[in-house]
DNA sequence: TAGGCGTGGTT
DNA sequence: TAACCAAGCCT
């Protein structure tokens, strides 16, 4: 694209953006910073579909950054269960924590400030700078790497190619209308310059874009290769004491599910938990769960012990500390299989 | 810097 | 069904 089309672009753009504008909820008008914040760090490699629930109950309960940094840990995940990347979650309560005590509560407005902040990266910094506080900063997440590779045809394959689209991204948005702005890139990437079935044949940026035929379009972005899911495989136990509770551990607050409760298993993770001795188990089938870098298969043992679980193991059914899907499959499948 | 880090929907 | 993908961050 040449440089006197630009204001062109952008004009489209945002104009597209204006009449085909999605309605959710962290979008509404006199959103808070906070919860705009709140937002971005819930869609971070997580749908919208799935996000907006999350979101409407996490601020039900934590309407202000001061409800949330007073808030325990296990109430903040428990929120969290079942969203994934759970260390999100740590560096959310972190993070008001620090807002309150060394902010006043409030978040800085600038991206270079923001990005001090834990959980806070780039695409988060400008998101926030840019949508809650309308300072020009420019956002680049995977929809944007994504339309501007393919408005350049650019041929660096991802993750190197970062740097690169970056600096395109920073040419092409619009210090005038910041928050606009990134909607409107984002939602163009999400609505219309899809990865697998871009509507270029009556796409409004056509005219500006280098690909603009869907054969095209997706070549691009060109990324390395992934390698394949290695597998593990293990057993879990679902240990019921003699009042009904099951057997728990607090996992490592960094980590694998970390800071989250977990039935006791063995074989899969870095270290086998301990057992109760000289239990007979009962075969309750198997279970599978996909992780970002490994397949999981587990068998399910059932046990009852006569006597109760040692003092903070034991947890009623109906009142389980935050644990994450892995584990309510297992339940799930101990449940069917009495 | 490349790999660790969840989960659910789509293709 | 296996692979891919989703408003990335941290170490």
């Amino acid at each position: 694209m040449k440089k006197q089309d630009i204001p062109k672009f952008r004009e489209v753009l945002l104009s597209h953006y204006a009449t085909h504008k999605r309605d959710l909820p962290w979008r509404d008008e006199g959103r808070t910073p906070y919860q705009i914040w709140l937002s971005e760090i819930m869609l971070q490699q997580t749908t919208v579909a799935t996000v907006v629930d999350y979101y409407t109950r996490f601020l039900a309960q934590f309407p202000t950054v001061e409800d949330l940094a007073n808030a325990s840990e296990d109430d903040v995940f428990h929120l969290w269960q079942g969203l994934g990347y759970y260390s999100r979650a740590r560096n959310l309560h972190k993070c008001a924590k620090l807002l309150v005590a060394e902010y006043g509560g409030a978040f800085p407005r600038e991206e270079g400030e923001l990005l001090k902040l834990p959980g806070i990266g780039p695409y988060t910094a400008a998101a926030v700078a840019s949508m809650a506080f309308h300072v020009p900063a420019t956002v680049v997440d995977g929809n944007v790497e994504r339309v501007i590779s393919r408005l350049y045809k650019t041929e660096t394959a991802l993750p190197a190619a970062k740097l690169e689209l970056t600096a395109l991204a920073k040419k092409l948005s619009d210090p005038a209308h910041p928050a606009a702005y990134s909607n409107a890139i984002m939602d163009f990437g999400a609505t219309v310059c899809t990865p697998k079935k871009p509507l270029c044949l009556t796409c409004p940026l056509q005219p500006f874009c280098a690909s603009s035929t869907p054969e095209v379009a997706l070549d691009y972005p060109k990324k390395i290769a992934k390698t394949k899911k290695p597998e593990r495989v293990g057993e879990v136990f679902v240990i019921t004491d003699k009042n009904g509770d099951l057997l728990l551990n607090k996992r490592p607050n960094t980590g694998l599910l970390g800071g989250l409760y977990a039935l006791p298993s063995r074989g899969w993770d870095k270290q086998d938990d301990p057992l109760p001795p000289r239990l007979g188990y009962t075969d309750a089938g198997t279970i599978t769960h996909v992780f970002t870098h490994f397949k999981l298969t587990l068998e399910v043992c059932t046990a009852t012990i006569a006597g109760t679980h040692p003092q903070g193991q034991g947890h009623a059914p109906d009142n389980l500390p935050p644990i994450p899907t892995l584990m309510r499959k297992v339940l799930l499948a101990a449940k069917k299989q009495p």
